[in-house]
Order: structure tokens, then C-alpha cells, then sequence
DNA sequence: TTAATGACCTATC
DNA sequence: CGATAGGCCATTA
């Protein structure tokens, strides 16, 4: 594999680490990454998605388990639909049971 | 190279 | 309690 750059490899290393029904956030990815300041990195890392294949960035909302309605790939709807489709549980519409489905990181 | 922006988070008013 | 401002790091133009 090909590392492009150190906080980019460890971004998209940690979100394809993420179990099936399972969901983190992009502080606890930025944690994970080394430093809890990368959550904006995290999402930018995410929205250039290279290997969108690979990484699923549906897995990944925000600190209070919402997705992100500013990016929504295939609309919000479709990525709440992945989700649920992995057995990810919802509180409304567009959030996650975050207590159920928060990664516990391994 | 510099400046501006961002799928965020935290603290303060 | 609700809303606003600032700060951090990296990427893009």
C-alpha cells in the first residue's frame, strides 16, 4: 500500500478499522490519530475520500452521533440507510444510538 | 508562498 | 438554557 502522507494514512487506516454496525466520531478518530485536534482534518480527509470504496465514511458523524448534513454523499437519507442496513440503531432520523453503536476502538 | 476554508470541538456570554 | 466566537490542524486555490 501506498502511504500518501502520515495524518492522512492514519485517518483512513482508523476509519476502515471501524467494526460493521458500528459508528465513531471524527474527535475519537482525530484521538486516535494522535492528536484530538485533527477532527477538522478528519472530516477533510474524509471529503477528499480517495478510496471511498475502502473507507466508509458513513460510519463516521459527528460528536453527538448526527450525520453530517453538509456532506451526505448520496443524501442523507442514503447514508442513514447504510447504517441501518449494518444494524447501526437510530433516535431519529439523523442520529445514531450512539450508546449501542459508538466504536469502542477495538 | 500566502491566504482562506472546512463532514469539528470547546468554552464563554 | 440557547446562541456566538474562537482555536486547532491540514488541504486547496
Amino acid at each position: 500500500m501506498i502511504i500518501i502522507g502520515n495524518t492522512f494514512s492514519t485517518i483512513y487506516e482508523i476509519v476502515k478499522k471501524i467494526p460493521r454496525g458500528k459508528v465513531a466520531t471524527y474527535g475519537q478518530i482525530a484521538l486516535y490519530a494522535g492528536n484530538p485536534r485533527l477532527s477538522q482534518v478528519v472530516g477533510f480527509a474524509l471529503h477528499s475520500n480517495p478510496d471511498r470504496e475502502n473507507i466508509p465514511c458513513h460510519r463516521v458523524v459527528n460528536r453527538f452521533g448526527d450525520i453530517s448534513s453538509s456532506f451526505a454523499f448520496g443524501g442523507e437519507n442514503e447514508q442513514r440507510e447504510l447504517l441501518l442496513a449494518e444494524g447501526v440503531e437510530f433516535v431519529n432520523q439523523t442520529k445514531v444510538n450512539l450508546e449501542k453503536c459508538l466504536w469502542d476502538g477495538e
